[in-house]
DNA sequence: TTTGACCTTGACGCTGCGTCAACTTCTAGC
DNA sequence: GCTAGAAGTTGACGCAGCGTCAAGGTCAAA
């Protein structure tokens, strides 16, 4: 089974020029190119065309995406990483919908929409963030780490992570004191849920710093429109940054 | 309230330079400018600025981006414009998981991965296909049609087009033939379906032109990819059109 | 054999920024 | 009040990822 330009062209909804372009640059030759020197691709080149148009989606440049190819050995793996890509993006847009209705409902109720809310789902990279606020190290070790694991623990990291949230907003709906038992308990949680991640102050023993970042972490939620939204709406945010910061005053 | 273009830009993931790009093609101008020349952002500059980046990752260029926000008369309806953009997108993306959930299951099992499954989920402008089958003035017709109706009535259609598919699935799934009479229902009902698109020859009365169509859109089902995984996988599609030929030659 | 659709290789252009460079302005500490 | 450093400004150049001619060669059907 071979197709010719066009043809796969007009089947993956892009141009013959834009498959020229990707053999011009070497990221994907046609499976053989006859003496008249017509490009035809077989099922391999789909497949390979596949990945491509998939990470592209994903706003990846050509040059990365062919390093992705190129250094990849197994398939399976590289179609299983592409479906979590794939599934986090819905989740993004998910987030933006909400995001939006919230803009949307705060305007129809004649309320002054919040900044943070607005913006939430449109930050991807943490990695600048991370760098700058905990240095380039922090960055190296914590993203070793998450890419140690496999897939089946990123999966089980993050139902922990939403179970936590989960937790947090019903505590705040429930209208109970962030000092109240509960609400420190949810602390001491958190604080056991971030000192699993390596490179961080708490994960190494660093008391002063554990203290520092957990109520940095608090305002965060609060400030930070990265995480605007997370814990449903401000009061959320509120309640959970005020639970750590008594947290940090008192247990720690 | 008021931000400096380092934070507005932190906040929205992009670059002071970006912003200042968007302010020199005049896509968005800063709230305020002050005597030194520094640009000050406030909450409306926000939304325009959340607007515009919906519209960037929905693939939009900046020029078609600043069109739309000219144009508009109502936020509100803008907003809900995007909230049933991003749903779209979504369920692209949807569609697209399977797809590669599809081809990742495929080489596992040994078989050999189906090029019009594999390719599901990356066309989205059905546009040129309209108009080279049917003329310029069908897309015309099919797009004002489509425009012209509600955003409830959108949202009808899509439900009356789901169920028409679940139902075909379903009955693909039963293992009757395509000749049966619930087969031939289902095409009698997908015909009624098509017929309330305005510029098609079944609306037109066109009986000759109606039967080709009806042949030709079964074999569309089996053969393009721009339908593939439609009726779930390409028993399913082959089942719809043999029905709909079956149909076509003795019912119509 | 002709017509029209499809293929080829250049080559230039456009968009959407990234990235200096050169300079001014604000902020914080001494 | 002075000075360092962070953050602001306006050019200007560059690059990726194609779109879009131009100037032809190839192929299938009539």
């Amino acid at each position: 089974m071979e197709w010719t330009i066009q043809e796969l062209a007009a089947r993956a909804g892009i141009t013959s020029r834009t498959l020229r372009h990707y053999d011009r640059i070497g990221l994907l030759a046609p499976s053989r190119v006859g003496a008249n020197g017509y490009r035809y691709y077989n099922l391999a080149a789909v497949a390979r065309l596949q990945r491509i148009l998939l990470m592209r989606r994903l706003g990846m440049g050509l040059s990365a995406i062919a390093e992705v190819l190129a250094d990849e050995v197994d398939t399976c793996d590289g179609l299983r990483a592409h479906i979590a890509a794939l599934e986090e993006e819905r989740d993004r847009i998910e987030r933006q919908i909400r995001s939006v209705r919230h803009t949307l409902e705060a305007l129809q109720s004649g309320a002054e929409p919040r900044m943070d809310v607005m913006l939430a789902g449109f930050n991807d990279g943490y990695k600048d963030e991370v760098i700058s606020r905990w240095g380039e190290r922090a960055f190296q070790v914590s993203n070793d780490w998450w890419h140690g694991k496999s897939l089946d623990q990123q999966r089980a990291w993050k139902q922990d992570t939403e179970d936590l949230v989960a937790a947090w907003v019903a505590a705040a709906k429930a209208g109970v004191s962030p000092t109240s038992e509960h609400a420190q308990s949810l602390a001491a949680r958190h604080v056991r849920w971030l000192s699993q991640i390596p490179g961080t102050p708490t994960a190494e023993g660093d008391r002063e710093r554990s203290i520092e970042m957990v109520k940095c972490m608090g305002d965060m939620y609060v400030d930070d429109p990265r995480f605007a939204g997370m814990y449903d709406d401000a009061a959320g945010a509120t309640f959970v940054r005020d639970a750590l910061h008594a947290y940090a005053r008192t247990q720690m």
